[in-house]
DNA sequence: AACCGCATGTGAATCTATTCACAAATGCTA
DNA sequence: TAGCATTTGTGAATAGATTCACATGCGGTT
């Protein structure tokens, strides 16, 4: 809101360290600190204080020379950039192992992400109640997922039928779909699509305990 | 194997790339086919054909000209890079919300990651079958991670003790460990962590959301 | 009110990753 | 076996991200 013609734009590495950095921020918060410095800030998520200031500088200018950045008040600046304080409206597809535990994941209710709706295909989890949400049959999608206001899907459907469920989701408005289906799906250029495969950090494990000599580490 | 004197230093995104190769050529040689191109291979993860080459011309040369690459000799060579066909002992510690639902997450096993242990520190789940896997008490974790050659270990405890559980599994010896808990945890510099940060990506969709012009999408 | 120490904010420099573009090699066909 | 249509493999060029380095400005102190 501040800047009116932002037309730079935002590499994804600078925005998932804004995650980083409400993470820390909240931690510093509880632990009552009033300001912290770039460099304290980097060394909690093992990243440089150029780094951290740079972050930072695209989006304004929050701290004060000489002191560092006011906690609190960066801590809401970022919530603000991210959109966390607004609250948005999720909807899960799939009520298997993961979407089981995605119900119960505190984290993300923390974070202003609150399921709404849970939808499944098996006649004997529709109606079912998870943690007080009721399960919904999934011909209904479309349908309900207007009728509430539903913004964010996240897709937690086995892969060979993930195509299909998306393509649904697309159709009834929703920009936003977090995947954890293996499989690439396809959706038009106006819907924002994440992929969590948790696959994928396993084998950059298994590469590097293969590969000891020419790997780092860290993710 | 091949080369001797690897001192080129892989970049962790490829390597991530390479995962999703071995998906695609999974789907692939499951669908017949002998070949593919770079520039199929590209088109289905919605990456350059350039690109393709370069990653996998970093270990050496699997493609014919004119041809392409053969698909179930490259998966094989790719899961050889990835060190997915020896198979790993991987330990799972904590069986709240998401240990639980690692431990029926197919695709694990699917690419040889055996889920040997199971730790909590709950007496009630302790002794409590899981898929076939007795939950172990956290008391006789580095001695039951020696014991069973555990490589690999699993971190899904709250975020509060989860400093705790890891220098205990460093002290075991563990040499790459997966960390679901949202903290940034130390690790002596020959140890391989990595963190799967599930808010992570929805906090990025909620910033795309917010911020629809200056955002490409897609992960 | 002048000074000192500290930490930000940011252009410039560097380093890294991606893309380009083309020579080289293969299979196929006639 | 010669020619054509492909597609790889890879240096060179480009684009992008990170780090450097320092002028700038704030707070505290004497």
């Amino acid at each position: 809101m501040i800047s009116e013609s932002k037309k730079k734009k935002i590499s994804e590495s600078t925005i998932r360290r804004l995650s980083l950095y409400y993470r820390v921020l909240s931690i510093l918060e509880k632990e009552n600190y009033e300001t912290v410095s770039s460099k304290e800030l980097a060394k909690r998520e093992k990243l440089t204080p150029a780094q951290v200031r740079k972050d930072l500088s695209f989006f304004g200018s929050f701290g004060t020379r000489g002191l560092g950045y006011p906690v609190s008040e960066l801590k809401k600046q970022i919530a603000e950039i991210l959109g966390l304080n607004r609250g948005w409206n999720v909807a899960l597809i799939g009520v298997g192992n993961i979407g089981s535990a995605l119900v119960g994941y505190k984290e993300f209710q923390r974070q202003g992400f609150n399921i709404k709706l849970i939808f499944d295909n098996d006649q004997r989890k529709i109606g079912s109640n998870h943690k007080g949400i009721i399960v919904s049959d999934i011909r209904n999608l479309e349908s309900d997922l207007k009728e509430n206001n539903i913004q964010i899907v996240v897709v937690a459907v086995p892969a060979t039928v993930a195509q299909y469920i998306v393509d649904d989701v697309v159709k009834a408005g929703i920009k936003g779909i977090l995947n954890f289906a293996s499989v690439n799906l396809k959706v038009p250029d106006d819907v924002f699509l994440r992929n969590e495969n948790m696959s994928m950090e396993l084998e950059y494990l298994s590469f590097a305990l293969s590969n000891l000599k020419d790997v780092k580490g860290e993710s």
